[in-house]
DNA sequence: CTGATTATGAAATTCATTTTCATCATATCC
DNA sequence: GGATATGATGAAAATGAATTTCATAATCAG
C-alpha cells in the first residue's frame, strides 16, 4: 500500500505535478474503500481524517487517478458516477435494482464473444461495458429488502 | 405508423392520460428519428414542424414512451442521454470513440452466457447493457476522422 | 356546454460536476 | 536555506442536463 502510494506518487512528479498532503489522503482512503464508491462517500471518508479537504479536490483527485490507470469510472445510472480501483482485474456488474448490492463477474467466453462480434464489425476495442441489472437472491425471494438507495 | 400512434394513444387514455397535439408530434419524430437520438437533437426536430414545442415537454413525453416500453434510454457516457426506440428487437452498441459513430448487434450466444452467469449468482436479471467502446473500421485504419461529437 | 383534470411552456430549481480565482504548498534553482 | 516559479487547494461561481413549479390552455366525461 505504502509502496503504491509512492508509485503514485512518482508517475505525478514524472508528469510535472507535485505531490500534495490532500491528496494523499484521497488516495489513501480510495484504494481502502469498499468497491464503488461516489465522490460524496469518498468525501466523507476522507473528512474522516482529515476534514477540510473539499469535494472538489476529491474530483481532481479520481480523475488523475483514472488518467493514470488507477481508477475506472462506473456509472449504474444512479445520477452519480462511482469509481473502482483497477487493482483488481477485469470484471463487470450485476447489479441489484432494489438493494443496490453490486456483484463482480467475470467471465473469459463472454469476453471472447465479444472479441468476435466487433472484429466481425472491423471495430478496435479499447473497452467495455457489461451490466446486468435485476434482483439478488434475497430480493427476489420476496424476503424483506435490504437498504434501498 | 399511424395505426402505432393510434395505439400508444389509446395506452395514454386507458391509463388516464389525455390526447395532445404537441406529444403526438413528438412521438412520430421520435419513430422517425434515426437511432439513439438526444433530447436536443429530437426537440430541433419536433421543431421544424411545430416551433412552439418546449424541450420539457419532449423530456416528459420520451419518459412517458419509456414508461409504456416503447422507447429505451441510453447513456454512452456523453453527458446526455439518448434515446431508441424499442420497436426493433433487443442489440447491444459498439460506439466508435473517435466519429461517434454506433454500430448495433445482437449475439444470441452471449446473452445465454450472461443468463448463466446471472443464474450462477441465484440473480434474477430484468435488463442488462452491453457496449463496446473503440474505433471503427474507419477511425482505426488512421483514415481522416470523420465528423466528432 | 360545464366542470374537472391533464398537458404545456417558461421560468425556476436541483444536483452532479467543472471552472475560476485568490491563496497556499511544493519543487527547483541559486 | 531562501527565493521563485508553478502546481494544488478550497470556496464560490458557473455549467448543463434533467426535473419541478405554476399559471394557462387543451381535452375528456357527463
Amino acid at each position: 500500500m505504502k509502496r503504491l502510494l509512492e508509485r503514485i506518487d512518482r508517475e505525478i512528479l514524472a508528469t510535472g505535478g507535485k505531490r500534495s498532503r490532500s491528496r494523499a489522503v484521497v488516495i489513501d482512503r480510495f484504494f481502502r474503500a469498499r468497491d464503488h464508491v461516489t465522490i460524496e462517500e469518498l468525501t466523507r471518508s476522507v473528512r474522516e481524517s482529515a476534514p477540510g479537504i473539499g469535494a472538489v479536490t476529491v474530483y481532481r483527485t479520481l480523475k488523475l487517478l483514472e488518467r493514470l490507470g488507477y481508477a475506472k469510472e462506473l456509472d449504474f445510472g444512479e445520477g452519480a458516477r462511482r469509481y473502482e480501483s483497477n487493482l483488481s482485474p477485469h470484471h463487470d456488474h450485476l447489479v441489484c435494482r432494489q438493494c443496490g448490492t453490486v456483484i463482480e463477474f467475470e467471465d473469459r467466453e463472454i469476453e471472447q464473444l465479444q472479441d468476435l462480434v466487433t472484429r466481425r464489425h472491423g471495430f478496435h476495442p479499447t473497452a467495455h461495458r457489461l451490466e446486468i441489472y435485476g434482483f439478488c437472491r434475497k430480493c427476489a425471494s420476496g424476503t424483506s429488502p435490504e437498504r434501498s438507495r
